[in-house]
DNA sequence: CTGAAAGCGCTTACAG
DNA sequence: CTGAAAGCGCTTACAG
């Protein structure tokens, strides 16, 4: 039923070994070789049996992602990032989603898993929190992702610098300035500190240009639709128009959206909105958003890994990517 | 470094043969001898290389768990139940969260991940809405969890049954009755029956009781602890107490009692509420909840996977798990 | 650049 | 009940 090496070699005519060089990309083989090996695997549809690898090669060519949320669009996007280019390189991944604290020392303390994976991924800020000394109890090589760490190779946004791209798109319009937030679960395991880094920035910049955030503009909502509806609510049933409304996230912009829709206001004229993300229904909707390029991230991520499990061992790296405003209708200019 | 089965077997005295039969359970081997062999890989603290025992075994012994959802106490427990299950007989389990469509397909289609598994778990309900035949497009055992399909092993509650439990500790008490649901998002790729099961079920026994209940005394909420204090609240300052109130979902009993506690009524003498679930947490709210073994239904699930795997080839078989009412403080009765 | 061979750590008939 | 041996499907020095 199942092909094996053995059997594409035989069609190819060529050995094992160089079956197997061409299944791994070694460089000394030549290219006619390679076509041909290669087109052998095709035609017969050949699916080289991942166990057998990691017995002969010692390695398991799995990684173990290690996320506190899956539910949301961004860790979907994120995942999506990290498992195509881990498929890329022919490593597995293995997810481990971290609902409640328990789970993680169970993770890490499970022997058959340990086995199973090279390195881990993990999608989190403050280790800290958990082991004093930021490093988690493993030896294996970990990335860190939508995150930073001192003491592994981390890829993450400048949250911060992406609020402030919201400021001074909105600086320079009439009416009040909003800004709304987001916060999670007292009880997850990772605190998740973007959403105030993006608030920051967009204060601080605000106050660069000299229209400095009332406090009392900031408010702060649990993430789902309705919930930022109810903020949104709040903000235009009691405010003049224009106003001009900076969400921490598309999903929270969206409830903005909504409401004034609700409330017969026009979006780019008496509420002007941009949110954070700028997921793909965001075009759509004409919504301003600030994007981040989340399966880059995660590929990016993927990619740092795979270069320490195949021997890069220096210092830890850090990987920054800048967000960019993606300006749409919600802020459509006066005179447009 | 690692050990192996070589070394264990020195160190018992004994051929490696036997050793994996002892690691395999295989009922051919001397109590004492298993006991030797066992003592030998205890001491030095041998865990089996399972990519090893995958390639020579022939399979993978590796699981599938597919959820649709991840983040929610219920599921967290129910993974829990496989998980523990399924280690307690060597497999392992890969976690596939259904956020998405196109994450099915993907799954279904990659041959690397197909390689991986000998069966899988699924938790949802119409598979029929996915595929016409309500069937998977695998030759791979399937056990289907909190949900039913004539073509699989299932393992589900009686839902139904336990809104009637509900329905039957409330209809006794004076004042109004109500009852809140819970919906989902649309976009998720199955439906979840179960919280429409409840008030159903909930609404028949009120119905025979004598006391049916008013159509407009029906909310749905999202599932999240806000949009539940809304639904809460709407219901407290608009009728006259008591009020009787069933929540599809102790989340959603909770934010009936987070209002109460706010609007000062006294719960279990103004406020009478049954919640769904009883998570760990409910006793220690004093709430009453219809109780679901989550872990179990995880655990039985996982062992008649287990059983498939192991040879067993008969006809799909259904596995009823039946809640009953725990009742605490917030259904006090009268003169208690 | 490539083939033949040894080896990865297990499992499983095959003999006893 | 148990050992010795062949075999699972790959990888990787080792020679050429």
């Amino acid at each position: 039923m199942k092909l094996t090496i053995q059997e594409v070699a035989e069609k190819a005519g060529v050995g094992v070994g160089t079956v197997s060089r061409v299944l791994n990309n070694h460089k000394s083989v030549r290219p006619e070789t390679r076509e041909r090996v290669q087109a052998a695997m095709f035609e017969m549809g050949f699916v080289p049996n991942p166990h057998a690898r990691r017995v002969a090669g010692g390695k398991s060519y799995t990684v173990s992602i290690i996320l506190q949320v899956i539910g949301t669009e961004f860790y979907l996007r994120l995942l999506n990032g990290l498992e195509k280019t881990l498929e890329a390189h022919r490593y597995d991944s293995a997810l481990f989603p971290l609902i409640g604290r328990e789970r993680i020392e169970r993770y890490l303390n499970s022997s058959t898993l340990a086995y199973q994976s090279d390195g881990i991924v993990m999608a989190t800020h403050n280790l800290g929190e958990l082991y004093p000394d930021g490093k988690l109890p493993t030896r294996q090589p970990v990335v860190i992702v939508d995150g930073m760490n001192l003491n592994y190779d981390s890829v993450y946004l400048d949250n911060r610098f992406g609020g402030e791209l919201a400021a001074r798109a909105l600086s320079g319009f009439d009416g009040q300035m909003y800004a709304i937030s987001v916060h999670q679960d007292i009880d997850e395991v990772f605190a998740k500190t973007v959403f105030d880094e993006r608030i920051e920035g967009f204060k601080a910049a605000l106050e660069e240009a000299g229209k400095p955030l009332l406090e009392s503009h900031v408010s702060t909502v649990s993430f789902n639709l309705d919930n930022a509806r109810i903020a949104a609510r709040e903000i235009l049933e009691n405010t003049t128009m224009p106003v001009n409304i900076f969400a921490a996230a598309d999903l929270v912009a969206l409830g903005v959206l909504e409401e004034a829709a609700r409330l017969n206001l026009e979006v780019g004229r008496d509420v002007r909105v941009i949110g954070f993300d700028d997921h793909p229904w965001s075009a759509e909707r004409g919504l301003t958003s600030v994007h981040q390029p989340v399966e880059a991230m995660g590929a990016a991520a993927a990619e740092l890994l795979v270069d320490r499990l195949s021997g890069y061992d220096g210092a830890p790296r850090k990987v920054r990517f800048e967000p960019r405003l993606v300006e749409r209708a919600s802020t459509l200019h006066p005179g447009d």
